[in-house]
DNA sequence: CCTACCGATCGGTAGG
DNA sequence: CCTACCGATCGGTAGG
């Protein structure tokens, strides 16, 4: 019966790169260690190692994990995500709630990783350096078509508006876990209001409700 | 002649400092191993190991010799610095002209040692806390200051301005690291100069020159 | 400051 | 998926 035994190895599979993503988010992926994940799940090294083949394509695979989480938390798996202003609010909101949520004990993934990886040239490097381009993107493009649509000025730097929004998500993050300071959700909102509010046409604000954000 | 052996040794351990807070910039504080630097050091593992006594004390010593570097080059030592808005801006552009420098190769030191730490209880953790802690309260008390003297509008809430300002350049220093963008540094000066403004009187603004930073 | 060493752990392999 | 092992490197020590 070698489709059972297919998918329990995913299943498997799965239930390491749950924990993978844990451990990664506070030790980082070279504290991401193959016999300390291995004891975490009650395997040997060697079985564990053996799903993966090199502590690389482990690295790589605990990426797309929560990448793939982030896309359906954050992205709403891409399905019915508003364009323009909205959608920048909403993309905004979405990573708030979910790292409120504290789904990863060491906060955002990415967060933790990018300043392991950046000095650190490699495949690895690389994904993260497109996954979060990607992220960076998706803001940007919500602003350009927020502004192609008349909701924003025309004189506004979609560019610059996503650098402010994703300056503030990742303060938060960095306040949250450095200080434990709650409040820094709260006043990444309440920046990034302020931020879209700036770049919003007059007849556009006097349309909207003014508090869209949480 | 015991006075030039300990001028000696305080020479060795300077050296061996510089060295290793460029390392633990680019490999991070557990990254920095005391055989590599020992190495890098054309010194033995034990020689090193002797000036330290740990590899937390390594740690510690690490972190105040990068404070140290970062109070002389973005504070000043705290001798000019001027107050209030003049001291905001002035504050922002030291810091980004600082990150240009590349003193570092992993960029902000602090920024790439904030996120391995965050997770790590113990007196590493609780050091670059309380240096970031006072970073972010420089930042607060020139807000504060500039809004008992009337620079800035009486509602503007100080630790709000600070979190801003933060934010943007955390956010330059992310850009250039991980995605080499060299922009990064005048989009942080353009969105501080939005956020000091938003919070400058009428009068004030009209009595000061609008490109204070960069 | 050195050589020489310690036990522990790393990523990875052999063989089953 | 396992046991048993490899060479390399870790932080740290002994003794000089």
């Amino acid at each position: 019966m070698p489709r059972r035994t297919d998918s329990q190895t995913t299943l498997l599979r799965q239930a390491i790169l749950v924990r993978a993503v844990d451990v990664a988010s506070v030790e980082g992926l070279e504290g991401l260690t193959i016999g300390r994940l291995a004891t975490a799940l009650s395997m040997s090294k060697s079985g564990l190692f053996a799903h993966f083949g090199s502590k690389q394509e482990l690295q790589l695979a605990v990426i797309e994990a929560a990448a793939e989480t982030f896309r359906r938390e954050v992205m709403q798996d891409g399905g019915a995500l508003p364009g323009g202003r909205a959608g920048l609010v909403h993309l905004s909101s979405a990573w708030l709630r979910y790292m409120e949520k504290g789904l990863f004990r060491g906060g955002c993934f990415f967060a933790a990783v990018c300043s392991e990886v950046d000095d650190r040239p490699g495949p690895v490097r690389d994904r993260v350096v497109e996954l979060t381009r990607s992220w960076l993107e998706a803001l940007e493009d919500s602003a350009a078509q927020a502004r192609e649509s008349g909701e924003f000025a025309a004189e506004t730097d979609p560019a610059q508006v996503a650098f402010e929004i994703h300056a503030f998500l990742q303060e938060a993050n960095r306040s949250f876990q450095l200080h434990g300071d709650g409040a820094a959700f709260r006043r990444a909102a309440r920046a990034i209001r302020q931020t879209v509010d700036a770049a919003t046409t007059p007849a556009t604000a006097a349309a909207t409700l003014p508090d869209h954000v949480r």
